[in-house]
DNA sequence: TGGGGTACTGAACAGGCGTATAGTTGGCTG
DNA sequence: CAGCCAACTATACGCCTGTTCAGTACCCCA
């Protein structure tokens, strides 16, 4: 397939014209969408016809495929690197986009909706990632001890890819990108790391919700639906 | 084509065609998004022709506003009962499917990304009422109090929509649906709640994160490029 | 020098889309 | 009863889509 004839696999500067088809199939699909994009308007971004696209990745959902693929390669060299340099809670921060690639942060937050394997793929990482960090945390006595160390990695990490999907809305109440500069993202990360540190509820509370989840002290059931009254518990998630 | 409201909103919904027409585009959007659903597919899933959709909404475009309008008054409908009823931390919970009406939640989870202003009308109007509960539970000694109520506000409130967004990985990761019956719910409302109670970081990080950001304590930048190194405060979100 | 393969173009095709339009039905009202 | 209007259908139009195909330019190897 891919003749490749430079060899070196890692980001050449000077790109193949299958790559910048790549990358700008990247760009549109994160600002406008799979489905709004077509394949002549990325072409005609690259400077090529439609018929080249196809050439080279044989049809629009392969190309999407290739797009998810890239786009998973990259954000795990980046996790990777951020992870040598010292994590941090957030598993979107080293994500950022630096303006040198394509809008990886932006690209996440529409694939994040409409189910790509390869990006559920990248989600499930990024949840052992956060399970292994926090458990790190946890034995240097930076992190809370949790009851459900995986069941907190997962919401930690789904509220973090949530409002990273949402993030039109925050930058609409709040002016702020939260794909963009980490530096102007004090009016999200101060009150978020308050709740993180702080807690919003009473300790009294998160007993009696896991109390009415889970029957009788020990654990126990996750099919049989049991007919205790817990319909009025739900008002956390 | 009975005209006769029998006000029996229950079981029997004998709707006009115009709203069956809206119901069945409100879950064919919620199920496969507004792109990917074409008048056709709604029309018949009514037994009408595609002409008649275009008759009584004019164009797709308004169609999928009606549909926005709806959902937003169905809404405004159920916070308002449950407002009456005493409300909980999260404002999803009194949305959750009932089973007899169109699918408000996956449709919300869909349209939260897309940009309508209909949608984006009501998620302001979400974040004023958590503003507002918050503040009430901070008066009754119910929830800490928080330096940036608002800020704060906004955070839980994106967080939970968010979550909702992303209910197809929380389904694959835990095995449980966001949109569904609130008493399956434990996976995700024990660890979540077990955050926003016990915290998750020391809070003197907290105060170092916010320290990091607001100019007062050191100097004040917002627009320069301080060579302050800032840049790994950003961990929290 | 010739041959072959790859990159690439431009035109064309079939199909689905949203929408306009003309026409039919049927109940209400004068 | 006639007349009218709203609900509704069938058809067709133009557009845009993804994809195919024949053909051209160029580089590498024998």
């Amino acid at each position: 397939m891919s003749s490749a004839p430079p060899s070196s696999q890692e980001t050449t500067p000077d790109l193949t014209a299958r790559a910048r088809i790549r990358d700008a199939a990247i760009t549109r699909f994160a600002d406008a969408g799979v489905d709004a994009t077509s394949i002549r308007a990325i072409a005609a971004d690259v400077g090529v016809s439609a018929g080249l696209v196809i050439h080279h990745f044989g049809s629009k959902d392969a190309l999407r495929v290739a797009c998810d693929q890239h786009v998973a390669a990259l954000v795990r060299d980046r996790k990777q690197r951020a992870a040598a340099a010292g994590a941090g809670l957030d598993p979107v921060a080293a994500l950022r986009d630096a303006g040198d690639g394509p809008p990886l942060l932006r690209y996440l937050a529409r694939t994040l909706v409409d189910g790509s394997p390869h990006v559920a793929e990248l989600v499930d990482e990024l949840v052992e990632d956060a399970v292994d960090y926090l458990e790190q945390g946890v034995a240097t006595g930076l992190i809370t001890p949790s009851d459900d160390p995986r069941g907190r990695a997962v919401v930690l990490t789904l509220w973090s890819l949530g409002s990273l999907v949402l993030h039109e809305h925050v930058n609409r109440i709040l002016g702020i990108d939260l794909t963009g500069d980490p530096r102007q993202l004090g009016a999200w990360a101060v009150p978020a790391s308050e709740v993180l540190a702080k807690g919003v509820l009473p300790v009294e509370l998160y007993a009696r919700v896991r109390d009415a989840f889970d029957p009788n002290g020990s654990d126990g059931q996750d099919t049989s639906p049991s007919p205790r009254r817990a319909d009025r518990e739900d008002n956390e998630r």
